[in-house]
DNA sequence: TTAGGGTTAG
């Protein structure tokens, strides 16, 4: 088979196989595969499992047909047909592949294992763990990557302590817990103990724990991080790079996101979407857009990514015509398609401007079908500027998944800003009928290296009082501030009216 | 063929 001018064969169609951006390509090398007769190579059937597993259920069927009519099998040709199942969710078949497997290596075991920590299901895990005849780190780092991210962290630390040999990985894996936990001493604790122990720095170890910084909002271990990074002089990687810049800005701290952005030698075109959408979220509309234009003079061509950061900044500082046009230029001039998130970020944009109608236009003629999140965007803005009746127009297409929590509440949300009491009882009694419960959102802060979470209904802070009562103050300042006029009236704070 | 990895609207 001829590709590019390459003449394919049992050791080219593995690499072929792994360039494949889609379904109908594998398909495509698979039918020249057998045509050439090139099946009888355990290695070209094995990379044709692993890469129609890639895709999806069509693909793991696929995988499947041709796992069934293979007449060898090796033990990666198991491995990779229980990997693939494994990875679409398949777990029950996968066990039964498993089962019937005639001899399993400990990758086979760690494959399974690894698909149950996937699923969440710890005590299949913990069995599974139990009874394997042997274990290797990757057994015991997936097992306590599983309670990690269960959220329990307290036998994630138990098995980690336990393991008799560590690398970075398992090192990375218990920090990254601790952290997106909201357990800052612990992982700097830790974090210092893998410094001591004599652990280098990877690529991997400062992109996992600091991702997860970003998430959590943990800016104490992030310093840390970047700490030590300077003090071992270790060389920043741009992906590295890019995940300080994430990290700081996530936290709040976008002078130092804006000073590691600078201090770069090489960007790339996520370290540009970082920093646009650092100013973006926090409300610097004008800085991100200046970051857009400074990225275009430099040679970096915006992608999907930076039109959603571009349309965001637009819509939360108040471009309003400034996002309709960046959003018409993103296919025009730059080739770039608008997906559904970017229509998303222009219903928040046009609903944010009180172009309500505009917004509604929009979602009834873009050419996809409008999702939960479109219509609650719309319906978000309804509420925020007290539109019932376009609310009512929007209930009309409501067609949303209705055991979404979140929409429900959305709507009562909707209602209760009309005052239309019935109303909210009416979707109260809707969501209590279905069986849906809302879980509650949570913020979060972090101070003196302790991460306090706030969610609705909760007054167990103990500092409660006067938390509460700053926040009325400065929501009173706020509205001072926006419309002097209705200074006297209440404030809403959360479920709160004060 | 098995464990940790940056950006994505509300």
């Amino acid at each position: 088979m001829q590709w590019n001018g390459i003449l394919a064969n049992t050791l080219t169609y593995p690499f072929l196989l792994k360039a494949c951006s889609c379904l109908q390509m594998v398909e495509m090398i698979h039918t020249q595969i057998e045509k050439n007769g090139f099946l009888g190579d355990i290695f070209v059937p094995n990379a044709l499992i692993d890469n129609y597993s890639r895709f999806g259920g069509l693909g793991i069927k696929a995988a499947l047909r041709l796992f069934t009519v293979m007449e060898h099998r090796d033990v990666v040709s198991w491995n990779s047909m229980i990997g693939g199942l494994t990875k679409v969710g398949e777990l029950r078949e996968a066990r039964k592949l498993f089962d019937e497997m005639p001899e399993k290596s400990i990758i086979t075991w760690n494959t399974v294992l690894n698909g149950y920590v996937k699923a969440g299901e710890m005590e299949e895990a913990f069995q599974l763990f139990e009874s394997m005849p042997q274990r290797n780190i990757v057994s015991w780092s997936t097992l306590v990557m599983g309670y990690s991210k269960a959220g329990d962290m307290d036998m994630a630390r138990v098995l980690f302590d336990e393991m008799p040999v560590k690398t970075s990985v398992p090192w990375t894996i218990i920090i990254s817990g601790y952290v997106e936990k909201g357990f800052t001493k612990e992982a700097i604790e830790l974090y210092d103990r893998m410094e001591r122990n004599g652990f280098k720095l990877d690529d991997g170890t400062v992109i996992s724990i600091l991702a997860a910084c970003a998430e959590s909002g943990s800016l104490a271990v992030g310093l840390k991080v970047h700490d030590s990074i300077e003090r071992l002089k270790f060389r920043c990687s741009v992906a590295v790079c890019n995940t300080l810049v994430n990290m700081y800005a996530k936290c709040g701290s976008l002078d130092k996101a804006w000073s590691v952005f600078n201090g770069m030698s090489k960007r790339d075109v996520v370290s540009w979407n970082v920093m646009l959408q650092g100013f973006a979220m926090h409300g610097h509309g004008r800085e991100a857009l200046c970051v857009f234009e400074r990225m275009k003079k430099e040679g970096f061509k915006p992608d999907r990514v930076t039109f959603i950061g571009v349309l965001c900044a637009c819509s939360h500082a108040g471009f309003i015509d400034e996002g309709i046009q960046c959003f018409y230029a993103m296919e025009k001039d730059y080739g770039i398609v608008p997906e559904i998130e970017h229509y998303g970020c222009m219903i928040d944009l046009l609903g944010r401007g009180e172009r309500l109608k505009e917004a509604f236009m929009l979602v009834n003629t873009m050419p996809f079908v409008p999702n939960a999140v479109i219509w609650g965007t719309l319906l978000g803005a309804c509420r925020l500027h007290g539109a019932t009746e376009l609310a009512e127009k929007v209930l009309d297409h409501f067609k949303l998944d209705r055991m979404d929590p979140g929409n429900y509440s959305m709507l009562a949300n909707i209602f209760a800003a009309a005052g239309d009491w019935d109303g909210v009882a009416t979707v109260r009694l809707q969501m209590k009928s279905v069986g849906v419960q809302k879980p509650s959102g949570a913020s979060s802060i972090e101070i003196d290296n302790e991460v306090h979470e706030f969610t609705v209904f909760d007054r167990s802070h103990p500092n409660f009082d006067s938390i509460y009562g700053m926040v009325h103050r400065l929501a009173q300042d706020l509205k001072r501030v926006a419309h002097p006029k209705d200074a006297t009236l209440p404030v809403e704070v959360g479920e709160l009216v004060i």
